[in-house]
RNA sequence: GGUCCUGUGGUCUAGUGGUUAUGACGUUCCCUUGACGUGGGAGAGAUCCCCGGUUCGAGCCCGGGCAGGACCACCA
């Protein structure tokens, strides 16, 4: 027999041609099946280069999609692609090289799409088609595309229509160096070392009088508008509704009480400025202080601060601070280690500056929204969890109004004369305000349009009416809403999950899909998480160029649901062997299928019937275990039954009849070696999808007239397991496995010719298939008698 | 500070109150058998993080620790 090696690059591409050409992953919306419709996840489009993390992610969903297709569902899979929003902005500031702030939005947003575009389809090519995901390219969609945003302004109108969404003056969560309002959500932490700076204030018409107040942000001094102590503070009763001096500015704050002051921290006196931080905000509220805002859009420091107006904050604080020390009122220094909101795009601390924002109501639907999550089915269980501990802690309403160039425009405008807002109509979306004039109804002045994007995830949080159709093709969206799965990370529960599951308690009053799947977390082989800044990161083109797409894959369908995963190459080497093994175990079949007649013989031999039994059991299992989202038990199960069961016992034990046999027992061994490793190949399909359609190509497709394994039913075998085959068959192997073990200490080869002594008992068992007992371990005779080999 | 997850041979991992505690990688020894040496067989290697408790019986359930991780909150 000739070696035929395999050319998984050659076997990579070929496939990979034939579904596209044969539209094997196409949605049918005609099927009488049960629909399964996913709600992808849109990636950025940025570079093809993805990281392990990415590729896992992603195809760990797509092995779904294939599971799903073959448990006979009609699987909706539409591809979508997120480039809406900053990432896409600052990647082709970068790349062109331009400013965003110096040229018009509408040439601005052109340069986006098209650079879009392109994107789109480098990394549909390079990364998606490559690691052979099985989409619909039909459905495609981008967050940004006309539909999208039709979608995106739909859900606006209609979310102020039934009174959740509003437009408020309100202080708001500002990155500086954007020059955006950000959402809660869009806010990180940053650990850094701060100092406690510690400053005198003048007590007004107490000569002398001083109270010592620390602080880590001196360079809001301008903007102080109100003095605390802790109402049980003995020390500082005396001072409570007088009125200190702020230092370097010499304006009048009162002293007052609240609860939250720590009267262990500083001094025990806390000054409150518009807006150093959240706590300013709450007491700015409850106490119903002035407003004294000193920021400008980019962080830096208006009029209100005087001489130290157009500084940044830094630079602000730096000169504050030197002039405090000048005038004898910094009393003294120290470090504090705190942490502070930072952005989570450009890592600079967020600020708080008061402007009219556009909001959806959340805080008044918590319990309702916990409710809703309630009705989803989450893989692991435990992550609902991390939905309602955010949803409980929720402390302020959702911001979807953005200072940006690029994105979904808000479809307002707004009298000049009486600040009336006008909508658009539903009927002209998707619109951009700036393009069209509108004049106001009631004192018929013309209107001025809203510069302002709704927030990327007002759009990403509609993912289901996009993907769905919602809009464009109302009939179909009915068919498949709500989506079956909804697969995501586990870091944006709080943005994708939680905005999606509000979106559609507020728009349709149901939840958006009925099962949610976290994906495995890639960390590096050290338990780390993988950044492109630490060096740390894997890159996927990488690994599949040097083992393979299905190694790959195979490596992918060993992750379990919702938990880390240290990254070994290790598992690509096991997968890429597992390949090679069941090329070879195909190979073998085939050569003993050349004259098999397709039947199945009235009788099996006895072997071969506890072969069937035990492929039986596997499908069992494997097929619970696919829906439930556990594709790496169920891959155990597969790889347990292929290279134990089928390979290593029962390849063997039927050698001898396939090779030498009589007509009936070849025939018997035929059709189970067809049928067991038909099943075999269509069970592991969804992970390694390539050799698997390969294989079936090379033979079964003749047979089964299917174009493809991947498009093939899930195997039914018809079967009555008796218990005394089960018995006889596991007895066998008991006896296989017996004989090695003397042959292997005896240090002779697996096919050294032996002669075989068996108790009573076990020759009772095994009277039906001492034949192929015979021929598996070579023996000459076998005896009863008391166990033992012979090498005679 | 809150919530959640995870601690099982050297490494990774399965484990659903009763298993000689699963498998893989590595390691040691053997076998150039007619699919495959990228193979086959056998072996060594685990106080199941610690301490209590429930139970006839705990890797698994409960309580308390310890360690690692994630998400969130606070920080004047």
């Amino acid at each position: 027999m000739t070696k035929k090696q395999l050319d998984i690059k050659a076997i990579e591409e070929k496939w990979r041609a034939y579904w596209e050409k044969e539209k094997i992953y196409k949605f049918n919306p005609k099927s009488k099946k049960k629909i399964y419709s996913i709600d992808t996840p849109p990636p950025y489009a940025s570079s093809g280069h993805l990281h392990v993390g990415h590729a896992l992610h992603y195809t760990q969903f797509e092995i779904m999609a294939r599971i799903m297709r073959l448990l006979g569902r009609e699987v909706y899979f539409p591809p979508g692609f997120d480039n809406n929003g900053l990432p896409t902005e600052k990647y082709v500031e970068e790349k062109m090289g331009i400013d965003k702030s110096k040229t018009n939005r509408a040439e601005f947003r052109k340069l986006c799409l098209k650079e879009s575009e392109k994107v789109i389809k480098e990394y549909s090519d390079n990364v998606f088609k490559r690691l052979g995901h099985s989409y619909d390219w039909s459905l495609l969609y981008t967050t940004i595309s006309l539909e999208a945003q039709r979608v995106s302004q739909m859900s606006f109108l209609k979310l102020v229509k039934k009174g959740d969404c509003y437009r408020k003056e309100e202080p708001v969560i500002w990155c500086g160096h954007h020059q955006t309002a950000l959402a809660q959500a869009e806010v990180e932490d940053l650990h850094r070392t701060t100092k406690l700076n510690y400053v005198y204030f003048d007590v007004f018409d107490f000569k002398n009088e001083k109270v010592t107040i620390a602080t880590t942000r001196p360079e809001f001094l301008p903007a102080c508008v109100g003095v605390f102590v802790h109402p049980k503070d003995k020390r500082f009763k005396y001072l409570v509704g007088k009125e200190l001096i702020v230092p370097l500015f010499n304006h009048k704050v009162k002293v007052m009480t609240d609860e939250k002051v720590d009267k262990d921290f500083g001094t025990g006196v806390v000054m409150v400025c518009t807006f150093g931080d959240n706590t300013d905000i709450e007491w700015w509220k409850k106490h119903k202080l002035e407003l004294k805002s000193i920021l400008n859009v980019d962080g830096s420091l208006n009029e209100l601060a005087g001489k130290y107006e157009g500084l940044s904050l830094e630079e602000g604080r730096r000169k504050m601070l030197e002039d405090l020390e000048k005038e004898g009122r910094l009393e003294s220094q120290e470090p504090l280690e705190q942490t502070v909101g930072s952005c989570w795009r450009c890592g600079t601390p967020v600020e708080y500056i008061v402007t009219k924002q556009w909001f959806v109501k959340t805080l008044k639907y918590k319990e309702e929204l916990i409710k809703r999550a309630r009705e989803i089915k989450w893989y692991p269980k435990f992550m609902r969890a991390r939905f309602e501990n955010w949803t409980e802690n929720l402390g302020w309403d959702w911001i979807i109004s953005r200072q940006r160039y690029y994105g979904v425009p808000i479809p307002v405008w707004y009298c000049e004369e009486c600040d009336e807002v006008i909508f658009a109509d539903e009927k002209e979306l998707p619109v951009d305000p700036i393009e069209v004039g509108k004049k106001c109804k009631k004192c018929k002045k013309k209107a001025r349009p809203e510069k302002d994007v709704l927030d990327t995830w007002m759009t990403s949080s509609n993912s289901p009416e996009v993907a769905g159709k919602w809009l464009e093709n109302p009939e179909l969206y009915k068919k498949i809403k709500p989506f079956s799965l909804r697969p995501q990370s586990h870091d944006i529960i709080r943005t994708w999950a939680f905005y999606t599951i509000l979106k559609s308690h507020l728009l349709f009053n149901r939840i958006p899909w009925k099962d949610v799947m976290i994906g495995t977390y890639v960390l590096d082989p050290d338990g780390k998480g993988m950044h492109k800044s630490k060096g740390n990161a894997l890159w996927a083109d990488e690994l599949i160029e040097k083992y393979g797409v299905d190694a790959f894959r195979y490596w992918v369908g060993s992750a379990g649901i919702g938990i880390d995963l240290p990254f070994k190459e290790q598992e690509l080497v096991a997968g890429q062997r597992f390949i090679i093994k069941l090329w070879n175990a195909s190979r073998f079949v085939f050569m003993h299928l050349k004259d098999f007649n397709g039947k199945k013989p009235k009788k099996l031999v006895e072997i071969d019937e506890w072969m069937m039994q035990k492929l039986s059991g596997t499908l069992e299992k494997v097929n619970g275990a696919y829906e439930s989202y556990n594709i790496s038990g169920a891959k155990r199960e597969i790889e347990k039954f292929f290279w134990n069961t089928f390979t290593d016992n029962y390849l063997e034990i039927i050698k001898n009849r396939v090779y030498n046999g009589m007509k009936e027992e070849k025939e018997s061994a035929q059709y189970v070696l067809y049928e067991s490793l038909l099943a075999i190949l269509k069970m592991i399909a969804p992970i390694t999808c390539f050799i698997t359609e390969e294989i079936y190509q090379n033979y079964f497709a003749l047979r089964e007239k299917k174009k493809s394994i991947h498009v093939s039913e899930w195997p039914s075998l018809d079967l009555k397991g008796s218990k005394k085959v089960e018995k006889v068959g596991d007895k066998f192997i008991e006896v296989l496995k017996k004989v090695r073990q003397v042959k292997s200490e005896n240090k002779k080869a697996m096919n050294s010719p032996v002669k075989l002594m068996l108790s009573k008992e076990d020759m009772r068992v095994l009277k039906d298939v001492l034949d192929d007992l015979k021929s598996v371990v070579n023996a000459s005779e076998i005896k009863e008698g008391k166990f033992g080999v012979d090498f005679k």
